[in-house]
DNA sequence: ATATATTTTTAGATTAGTCTAAAATTTTGT
DNA sequence: ACAAAATTTTAGACTAATCTAAAAATATAT
């Protein structure tokens, strides 16, 4: 609608690059961790890094990896905005599981129309988060800036705020689920076991639960002000 | 995500069969119709359906045209469901205007999730008719009947409802929005001049308004009751 | 340092959807 | 009824996105 140059798959290129390179901190990503995440194989991937390369969407040395160039970044964050707006929309409007919406947000990120997107913000209330803790880029690409950390780093007896998960498996957040685990929730680390590494937690100051360390590395939390 | 088998578009081409095959009283639909609804060329045109004829989804004998089977009908049938809700949604949620919503419904009716129509269809109160009055079928693919009539086929001074549109082009509708002709309002056709066929109508018992012929062939009405 | 393992790229095919040009079929007009 | 016109199908080619297998480059490990 407002943009016939750039394909669906291309589109999810761009924003996989964009969120890998963020989560190596800017680091260039490497050609199998795309094939990986785009679910093809290597040699599909070296035929779209050449091509977003020609169309100067990525920098990209052969066998030295990729990063977006300011081009391939203002269309992945309009994915990414897009694919979060919609998150919301799905919780929010019509009553969806944290744990169900990924696969659909998959496809509505893909949705051509500069005016519905600015409509469904609006409609929305502005959100500047997804219903995972994650932000929401503004119109311009601007991200809310946020500063998790990992419930892991915190030392013991620190009351903190949940914020958000660094992994969305429909697993994963169906688990948190059951154990009562929500955005917004208060979170106190009592004891870390030394024969499991689990986690002894004290959940809105009531109840305490035990979670696994590998849950702990996921939720991702912040001091209370 | 709940069916694999089925492009968006072979889901467009039958969408497009469907609704050529209603307009024409169940005839077949021809090859130069689809070529012309699709934007591409007759020869493009008889290779999908060959393709469509062998997954059984349309009834066709080479040279004379095609017309639905009923496993084409249902997915026909659930594409139009899919654009007219996403209508209704865009206009009576997010405010668009109904001149400004067809080409975002023509991308939406592809997201494929069972329980995100059934969702939306519950978030806008189960309507069952889109902004430009054209029924929407349920869940199961059953239209609500409608029985319209042009306004060109009504008695002078008899009152009828403004029920939908038989054209959708934002340049139709903007010129009704001009002449504040709306779904529900009343209608009563005081005079057709002489000279060039154009209408006097008596619009909500209020105003007289002068309408082209070519206008009132395109207003669908209904007899009060 | 150099052989081995791993990663990445290239070469050559495949599929879906489209095109133009030519051939086949149907429709129309006298 | 039959020639001319229109429509439809087929033949052959193209592009985007993918694949497997082989070659090239880089990383690793003694
Ligand atoms: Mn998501
Ligand atoms: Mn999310
Ligand atoms: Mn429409
Ligand atoms: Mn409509």
């Amino acid at each position: 609608m407002d943009n016939q140059l750039i394909s669906f798959t291309e589109e999810n290129y761009l924003k996989i690059i964009y969120l890998l390179t963020e989560r190596h901190n800017g680091n260039e990503v490497s050609t199998n961790q795309l094939a990986e995440h785009t679910q093809t194989k290597a040699a599909s991937v070296s035929d779209m890094l050449r091509k977003l390369a020609e169309k100067n969407y990525i920098n990209y040395r052969k066998y030295q990896g990729v990063t977006l160039t300011a081009a391939g970044e203002q269309i992945a964050l309009g994915v990414i905005r897009k694919h979060r707006l919609w998150e919301v929309f799905l919780v929010e409007k019509l009553g969806f599981g944290w744990d169900e919406i990924h696969d659909i947000a998959e496809q509505l990120e893909h949705i051509d129309s500069k005016e519905l997107t600015k409509r469904l913000d609006n409609f929305l209330g502005n959100p500047q988060f997804d219903p995972h803790g994650d932000p929401i880029p503004d119109a311009k690409g601007k991200m809310p800036s946020v500063s998790y950390l990992k419930l892991s780093e915190i030392p013991l007896n620190q009351s903190v705020v949940m914020m958000g998960v660094s992994v969305h498996s429909p697993a994963f957040l169906q688990h948190l689920d059951k154990q009562q685990i929500t955005l917004g929730c208060d979170l106190k680390v009592l004891e870390i076991s030394d024969f499991d590494k689990s986690y002894s937690i004290l959940l809105d100051g009531k109840n305490t639960i035990f979670v696994s360390n590998e849950v702990a590395k996921n939720l991702l939390v912040s001091i209370e002000e």
